[in-house]
Formats: C-alpha cells, sequence, structure tokens
DNA sequence: GGACGCATGTAATAGGTTACATGATTAC
DNA sequence: GTAATCATGTAACCTATTACATGCGTCC
C-alpha cells in the first residue's frame, strides 16, 4: 500500500529540497523543465490537498504586497519518512510507451526520402538537448565540485538525473544517425 | 485532427505486416513483449472496433476446430494510407515520466547502502535484458541479413527498433553501474 | 485599457489499469 | 473435474490533459 501516488512523490521530492507554492511545483515539473516527470497545474493543487490530509505536507500562507499571495508547502516529518522509504523500495517495470519507436516500427511503409527527413529532424531535436544539457552540466561541476562527491547532498542526486539525461539523449541522437545513414545507403 | 489515437496507430502497425486477431495483437501489446508500447486487451477490443468504424480495418471470423472462433482483423487500403501518413508526421514532444530517475533524484536522503543495493538491483534488470536482445540480434542478423539492408522491408524497421533497444539499456546499465561505484566511493 | 506574470482553483474529457464476466477446447 | 490456453467482451477506477474560471499586481 502506497501512502500516495507517484505524482505525490515527485511532489514531496521536490519538496524535501524546499519548501515551496504550488505554482512553483508546476514550475518545475512543467516541460521543459521537469527532466523526468511532468504535471499540470491542475493535477498538483488538487494533489497538494491529499498529501496535506495525508499529513506529509502543510502549507502557510505568505503574504505578498507586489504579487498575490501564495501557500507555502512544506515537509512534515512523517512526509519526509514516507519519501525516505520509498526511493528504495523494489521497482514493478513499468509498460514504456515511446511513440518514436512505434513510428520507426511502421516506418518501412513510408518513402525513404520522407523517412530520412523525419529521422534526421528527430536527431536535430536530441542534439539541442545534448547542448542545454552539457551547458548545465558544465555549469554543476564548476561551481559544486566537493558536493558531488557527497551521496546525501541533494545536488549529487541532480547531477546523477542530469548524467543520466545526458547519456539517454546521445544514445538516442547517435541511433538516429545510425537509422538515417542506413536508410540513405 | 489525427485519424485515431496513438494505440490505434499501435494496433495499425501490427495489422500492416500480418492480419491478427485482437487475443493475437494483446499478447504482442503485453509486457514485456511490446518493446515500446503496450496496452491490455481491455484496451484492444474496444480500439479496434473504433478503427472498424472508421474503417481502418476490418474483421473476418475464423471458426477453429481446436479453439474457440476468433476474428482475424486486416487493415483496409484507408487504414494503410492513414498509417503511411501518420509515421513521419512531426512528431510533438511528450512529456516524460521516469519513475527510476525520480527515486534517484530524491536518493540522497536514503542510507547509502541502501542506495547502492536498489541501483545495482536496477543494473542488474537492465543486464538481463540486454541479454535477451542481443540474443534476439543475432538471431536476425543470421536468418535475414538481406533483408536489413532494404529500408522498406518490416525486417528493417524491426531491427532498428531492437537497435535502439539494446542502446538504451546498456546506456542505463552503464550509468547504473556509474552511481553505484559514485556512491560506494 | 490591455498584456503579462503570479497565483489558485474546478470541470470535462481522454487514456490506461484492474477487476469482473463468460465461454470454448485441450491436456492432465 | 480442474487447470491452462485461447478468445472476447464490459465496468469501475485512477491518472493525465485540456479547457474553463477567477483575481492580484506591474509595466507599457
Amino acid at each position: 500500500m502506497a501512502e500516495t501516488s507517484t505524482l505525490g512523490y515527485a511532489l514531496l521530492g521536490l519538496l524535501a529540497r524546499a519548501p515551496l507554492s504550488g505554482w512553483d511545483l508546476a514550475q518545475r515539473l512543467d516541460m521543459p523543465a521537469g527532466y523526468f516527470w511532468s504535471a499540470g497545474h491542475s493535477q498538483i493543487y488538487p494533489e497538494l490537498k491529499k498529501l496535506e490530509r495525508a499529513k506529509l505536507v502543510k502549507h502557510t500562507k505568505v503574504e505578498q504586497r507586489d504579487r498575490p499571495d501564495k501557500k507555502v508547502y512544506a515537509l512534515t516529518a512523517a512526509g519526509r519518512r514516507a519519501l525516505r522509504r520509498w526511493v528504495t523500495t523494489p521497482l514493478a517495470p513499468a509498460p514504456k510507451r515511446d511513440e518514436l519507436m512505434l513510428r520507426v516500427y511502421s516506418l518501412w511503409l513510408a518513402d525513404p526520402a520522407d523517412a530520412v527527413a523525419f529521422v534526421r529532424d528527430q536527431e536535430a531535436v536530441h542534439r539541442r538537448r545534448i547542448a542545454e544539457y552539457e551547458t548545465h552540466q558544465a555549469d554543476v561541476e564548476q561551481h559544486w565540485a566537493a558536493e558531488l562527491d557527497d551521496p546525501r547532498s541533494p545536488r549529487f542526486a541532480t547531477y546523477a538525473t542530469l548524467r543520466r539525461g545526458l547519456g539517454y539523449e546521445r544514445e538516442l541522437a547517435d541511433w538516429c544517425a545510425w537509422l538515417a545513414s542506413r536508410i540513405t545507403s
């Protein structure tokens, strides 16, 4: 029996690093900022209420002069425990849904010229993302070198996911290049 | 205006290669057989009815002596055209949802020993999948070498997705190994 | 006055999973 | 008879997306 949904854990994971408002959480989980989980604000506000009913988070009203007031959510001790327990719980294999692969599975039907254009376009998308991630990586390695050796610092965890994102995008872009050249030849 | 849902295209993609019954389609889209799309039979049977109403597929009853009768679905000319059009249509960036990365993002909270065990376990899962895919790859390369050079053969498309699956799993397993050793040191 | 960013919510719809339900045929 | 495989369907629930809805404050 999970204490909350996966989205709930995503929110707890962000709040474990710093208290945030619903709007702030939505910023971080909206594409393209959310590297590996995403959600719109219409999903986040109700979820925060659930988490609060479950006593995993609590909010405090913060009045602002220059902007509308907001509710800032923070983890409770129980919320932190639940998150900590969840992170190393056995992970059930999730069904994959990759639309690019689904397209490629039927790409033999297309005109080869169209197929190459499609695949080269995908490659460009991922090369752009690689450049973006590389900038992040360089920044992180320069400014937080010390923390990247400490597996108990949040920065270490962020760095690990960034490395994975880079590896993923590189492998994908290279595969696109391989496929495009293979169709051409 | 898409002519059908992504699941619909997944079914069309399978039927473009050979006519199949709902049950056969479910076999191919059930974990772990479906490499990059999955669906249960409760989603497939209604979807086939939708596709038939849209005249993208048609079924014929096939009586069997040794087994229950079945409905075998095949693409119509319109279905084939719709699929062909769809494969190279610009692909909208999809929101990512990767629970493993979500766990790792909060892994700094866990005891390092638990964290390493968790990551090593994940690595093992993906190494097993690599071994499986490698067997497939060897089979395909041996038996269908000629077709793998023809971008208009379905076998070529399957081979391309298999290569991608292998690249994905290798990158992931290697990243797990990197992370585990980084936590340990 | 209008656009933009901040801020919070609800409603309707679509997509997906789990559970319920039935029935044929074969092998043990 | 009973379990396993083949075969087809519906219902209930959960998750996620898109659309609707409101309102403050700043800048132009």
